[in-house]
DNA sequence: CGAAGACTTTGATGACCGTCAATGTACCAG
DNA sequence: CTGGTACATTGACGGTCATCAAAGTCTTCG
């Protein structure tokens, strides 16, 4: 069975050469930190609050998961240079970095 | 240990609600099929081919992989909505279908 | 028909991932 | 110092993933 709706027009970044063997991994590792449920909405609360960012402690609630996971998740969007953290007293507050996203943005093209 | 570079300037789709449960989950799918540099490369060379698209055949020896392993990595592309093929005789041509990568387009916000 | 080429599917294996309970650490209030 | 709050880390468990060899499905050609 083979899909037959073949309708192609997006042009690759012209100019530029075959993606790397590096830097393709470099970007698999950006998609992967978004490739999850609850990163990409966690990741959209972050961008939402803006410039300030947002206590950790209002991204428990909403998502329906213990602290740990949550937790576990911010670290990863962290790692992947998504989101940056700030410590202020005993919280942390966290904001989105435009670094990774705009390697994203650069791979599917405007 | 806390990362200190926050420089958050990115802003949201002003206007739109958060991300639903079930959209971020269609998302996270698109995002997971460029999770991996096999299938990022994979993807990077079928856009490059333009809309005449690229034999599965070509596809093989370049990414240094057995050809089951291209031809699973093609169907994750495929199901994701980035791809399509067509098949021609004895062979199989792919060529991008902007659909999927729009989505992202739109989550990442040009 | 029979052989060969181009893919796909299956099965197996080792690695990685999401999740939570439990525990650890840093900070603040009294 | 004691208790409580906000996170991070650890350890364990079940599930998914990338990979290849082997076998299966089409299709073309003689």
């Amino acid at each position: 069975m083979y899909d037959e709706s073949v309708t192609t027009s997006r042009a690759a970044p012209l100019g530029s050469r075959p993606l790397t063997e590096t830097s393709a991994a470099h970007l698999a590792g950006v998609f992967g930190a978004l490739a999850d449920p609850v990163r990409l909405r966690l990741f959209d609360l972050v961008r939402r609050a803006g410039a300030d960012g947002i206590c950790s402690c209002d991204l428990v609630e909403p998502l329906d998961r213990s602290q740990p996971t949550i937790s576990h998740h911010l670290k990863v969007l962290r790692e992947a240079g998504l989101v940056g953290s700030r410590k202020e007293g005993t919280w942390v507050w966290y904001s989105v970095t435009d670094d990774a996203l705009e390697s994203v943005s650069r791979f599917v093209g405007h």
